[in-house]
DNA sequence: TAATTTGGTTTATAAAATAAACTTGTTTAT
DNA sequence: ATAAACAAGTTTATTTTATAAACCAAATTA
């Protein structure tokens, strides 16, 4: 009948993230902030979580003496987020 | 960028129901049940919350002597289904 | 050098989802 | 007729999520 959708990209803010990475190779903190419309700390969590299903890779750096954290989509997440839109696509 | 998605909707169980009552015309509880797999306890909270919403309505009326729920979608059910499935399409 | 801003993290609270236990009544077996 | 099992839900309690608010360290600006 219906698929199963991944709980952990049923979620406004996580599968905005997913969206936004798989289009783009990479982006940070800051970016994924702006365009989201998330509040730093909610996001904070959400990629944490994102990173521990092995769905993205984050790497953290300097862009000159301020900190700056990249996202990077990995081939785990861009599986899953595939089968999620298959997955919804049963619903309707 | 993205748009909202209705959080009353953003969820495996009460999707999967408004899904299955938008071709339907009607269903009752058992049918509901079975098509999603849910426990009974969790149908019921999440059924209700979709009466709240205005979404669908639920007529309680009995088959011979055994009680009978009976979901049908609301006009504004149809609506938020429609609209969040095109907010949906925004992020893939 | 004091105040503000940037780039986050941590902690606390609120909202949801789920399961387990319970209720009311019916059917079946004894 | 009575007890056991079953049907259709509901209620309550627990866990999981989501979100916001408070906080921190370093950098920048006034």
């Amino acid at each position: 009948m219906f698929k199963e959708l991944d709980p952990l990209l049923h979620t406004q803010l996580r599968l905005a993230v997913m969206s936004l990475l798989i289009s783009v190779e990479e982006a940070d903190f800051v970016f994924l902030r702006e365009k989201t419309g998330a509040t730093a700390g909610n996001l904070s969590v959400q990629i944490e979580k994102l990173k521990e299903a092995g769905y993205i890779s984050i790497e953290k750096t300097f862009a000159g003496k301020m900190p700056r954290t990249i996202c990077r989509i990995a081939p785990k997440g861009i599986k899953a987020f595939d089968d999620y839109v298959k997955a919804l696509k049963t619903y309707f």
